[in-house]
DNA sequence: AATTTATGTCAGCCATATTGACGTATCTTG
DNA sequence: CAAGATACGTCAATATGGCTGACATAAATT
């Protein structure tokens, strides 16, 4: 996924076209600005990791999960799986990848012992750290500029955004209990 | 693109290439709730238009070129390949699709007559703000919680996160004179 | 003992991105 | 005007990261 998407609206019907779809009333009250903005922001985000990454060989499906594994110590890889939306087979070409190359490491479940819980090695978290640095860096230039208070608008944004039906096992830290405060 | 990367922390030049485990400095300042946020939320936005792409047969590729061209009508392909970020040959392919499925259609340019100019169809333009309907109606939902000049703090954010030097024409239009302030 | 679950893996397909090379029409410039 | 630069299209080959289906194994559950 990851990628991009968003869309556009609007639109006289002037020319030829089949009315692709119900008509619908909506025409000049969408929200093409965010919309927009999202992308751009996100594109560059996103971008900052990219570069760092290519010098590893790796590309953003590692970043993924090694972010994912790296904040969220001892995740399983079906909880993987859940966040990031994507097939066992997926995974596991990447996962193999960061396991071969030392950036993760794998233990058995103590309770159930067919589970492989995946923690980040130090490689590992040295690389996270790396790129969340940069990322961190945009994040607080964006933020120094809001009236205060911005940032907690900024989150409660961010937050409302998220589906909540079926959370994953992250979703639920991120919104259950732990709610990680960060500074500001 | 689009995809998602985020990505963690510290790092500086430590030592090029190999060190990866470089301790780094960072390592309780990094802004990893809003990483996860903007991760979360930016995966959930673009799903929505996932769903109904793919009754058209069509990827987030798709809706990305149609966007733009619907947005910003008479887009020339050089700079919606600015916008993209992606290679002329890669946009070939889903613009090929889009101007023969009657989504989008080409105009040469009146003063160089070597330059493609697009238009969105009716029918292109219906596909778009079906899309932006499902992504407008989130953000409705999210902003509705915020307190009141929330969402211009949001835009205020957004904008800030974007890279500013050598903008995109897109880009331009957005930050530069028209503003296109939209309601709130 | 039978079944279900958690994980891994093989094989192949698809979408989307890449680079490099080349062709053609058209604009710009010496 | 001739030469070169530009805008666009396209062919060919390749890579990444998704997908489905099928199957195997070990461990838990019933």
């Amino acid at each position: 996924m990851a990628d991009i998407n968003f869309s556009t609206a609007a639109a006289q019907p002037d020319s030829p076209g089949t009315d692709v779809s119900a008509p619908g009333p909506r025409t000049g009250d969408l929200r093409w600005d965010i919309i927009e903005l999202l992308f751009f922001a996100y594109r560059d985000f996103v971008g900052d990791a990219d570069q760092e990454l290519e010098a590893f060989g790796f590309g953003r499906a590692h970043h993924r999960v090694m972010h994912f594994v790296t904040r969220y110590p001892g995740l399983k890889v079906a909880d993987l799986l859940d966040v990031l939306r994507i097939t066992k087979q997926s995974l596991g070409r990447v996962l193999k990848q960061l396991l071969d190359e030392g950036y993760i490491l794998q233990k058995t479940g103590s309770n159930d012992r067919r589970q492989r819980l995946l923690y980040a090695t130090a490689k590992g978290e040295a690389l996270v750290a790396k790129l969340a640095g940069l990322q961190t860096d945009r994040i607080n230039r964006a933020v120094a500029g809001l009236d205060p208070g911005g940032v907690e608008t900024v989150r409660a944004f961010l937050r409302a955004m998220i589906d909540r039906d079926d959370p994953d096992k992250v979703l639920e830290t991120i919104f259950g209990g732990a709610a990680k405060k960060t500074r500001e």
